[in-house]
DNA sequence: GCATGATCATGC
DNA sequence: GCATGATCATGC
């Protein structure tokens, strides 16, 4: 055991294992290599060495395995063996190694493509333990990202591109955000309700499903309910900020840190409670009132000037006013982005598109209410995300009816007066959600799996569920 | 008054 | 020109 570790040490002339800023410069040598470039300076290099030496090198090529890039890199160009699961990569550095995919948009700019997936949740041991001394701040605090480029058309993992590499370590409100995420991800399970958590639950740092497969369960401390294995893991959106360093969007929280994120929102919110649409405008010198007036009227009042802010973009939220009538009611159900009918029947639920939508995304309602003289005033704002059930029986159960009508044919007949009809799910056949048109107007379509042409569509929450959903307080009278 | 098909309006 | 958020309009 100590003999193998003095020959890696020895080996490791190339930087220095206990200073992180040394790290992040021998790390630089990756820039712009592919992974099979390293690979191979590496075995040129082990050529070299004394075949005592050699024998201590796995060679790492499995091309499908993705966790693999970042062993490559441990051992290939690192030159360490990955250790154990419980301290930072680079222990007496304190830095764990990510290496992780980007990809550039339509338009230019960069996005991260998936989540950083820290370190596991093991439910016994995170209720037992606080955030500054636990595991998971003691393995993640410090990240050396190696951040590479995907691009579609590359078949073999080893030909990705890395592009950067560098420390990164959440500060200020970032840190004061994901400490608040680790206690809400926590307190669910000390609530025994690990079951369920979903990403959407919290806003940097979430709680991710990771398991073989979607059947893979196990216990919590509080419950009997077996829940799905997670993980730790910053959200993708998150990332994506983290990426473009010159953020266009405008944060919120201004120098100093504010604790309880989503009570300093509400409270900035609440100081125009009772205001009307008119009198917002007014106040805040809005002279136009385009259709999205009252969302808009939600980033006025956070004092944002654009349309997304720093913290809602990196907290994957989503800002959407709620339009409460006299009698109680939401007037309109609520749509989201159009589905190419022909992807729909090719996605699986447990990856669906929607599905996976549902998980990730926190919702921020911005609430208005008619008065009496039908006069809509701000009532509040309400953060929100779907319940995992919900997902998982009612939007599953017409999600999957509506891939299989489109894998069958669905029927489609027109009225007297010309108007499109179809079997698609609708409202009153779920409690959560319904299929409607989302186009421009009838003659907008999109072709079915079977070829014929029909009003592009995209899926709805009931107004009545929505409804359902908000806090007591917004649906009484006064 | 609601459900559902249709369409508007903005921003990129 | 299209995606997206929002809302209109008709018929039951």
């Amino acid at each position: 055991m100590f003999l193998v570790l003095f020959i890696y040490m020895t080996a490791k002339t190339e930087y220095d294992v206990s200073d992180p800023l040394d790290i992040e410069r021998y790390a630089q040598g990756l820039v712009d290599k592919t992974f099979r470039q390293i690979w191979e300076l590496d075995v040129k290099r082990i050529q070299l060495l004394a075949e005592e030496q050699k024998a201590h090198y796995v060679v790492v090529d499995n091309k499908r395995n993705k966790g693999n890039l970042g062993q490559l890199i441990e051992e290939r160009f690192f030159h360490y063996k990955p250790n154990s699961k419980n301290k930072p990569d680079f222990e007496e550095a304190g830095v764990e190694l990510k290496v992780s995919p980007y990809k550039i948009n339509k338009d230019g700019t960069k996005s991260a493509k998936e989540r950083l997936v820290l370190t596991m949740i093991d439910y016994y041991k995170v209720v037992e333990e606080n955030f500054d001394t636990g595991h998971f701040w003691n393995k993640c605090r410090h990240l050396l990202l190696v951040y590479y480029l995907w691009k579609q058309e590359i078949q073999e993992n080893l030909d990705y591109q890395i592009k950067f590499a560098r420390l990164f370590e959440p500060k200020g409100q970032d840190l004061q955000i994901i400490r608040e995420d680790y206690a809400k991800i926590v307190s669910a399970i000390r609530q025994g309700k690990a079951h369920e958590l979903s990403e959407g639950s919290t806003t940097y740092l979430g709680a991710v499903t990771k398991g073989a497969n979607s059947s893979v369960r196990r216990g919590q401390p509080f419950s009997d309910i077996e829940a799905k294995p997670r993980a730790f893991a910053y959200k993708q959106s998150y990332m994506t900020v983290v990426l473009n360093r010159k953020s266009t969007y405008e944060p919120i929280v201004q120098q100093s840190v504010v604790e309880d994120f989503e009570g300093f929102i509400a409270q900035k919110i609440n100081r125009y409670k009772g205001y009307s649409i008119d009198e917002l405008c007014d106040e805040l010198n809005i002279s136009s009132k385009p259709k999205n007036i009252a969302s808009l009227l939600g980033f006025r009042i956070l004092g944002i000037t654009k349309n997304q802010t720093e913290e809602f973009a990196k907290g994957n939220i989503i800002v959407k006013a709620i339009r409460i009538s006299q009698n109680n009611t939401i007037k309109e159900s609520m749509s989201f982005p159009t589905f190419k009918f022909k992807e729909l029947v090719n996605e699986e639920w447990e990856d669906s598109t929607f599905g996976n939508y549902l998980y990730e995304t926190r919702f921020f309602f911005v609430i208005y209410k008619e008065d009496s003289n039908g006069v809509l005033r701000l009532r509040g704002c309400q953060f929100w995300n779907m319940p995992v059930s919900d997902i998982e029986n009612d939007v599953r159960q017409m999600w999957e009816r509506t891939v299989v009508l489109l894998k069958d044919g669905i029927q489609i007949w027109k009225d007297d007066k010309g108007r499109n009809h179809s079997n698609l799910p609708q409202k009153k056949e779920n409690r959560v959600s319904h299929i409607r048109p989302h186009a421009r107007d009838a003659n907008d379509t999109d072709e079915l799996p079977d070829g014929r042409k029909y009003p592009k569509q995209c899926f709805w929450l009931n107004n009545t569920y929505i409804l359902s959903q908000l806090d007591e307080e917004f649906k009484s009278n006064r």
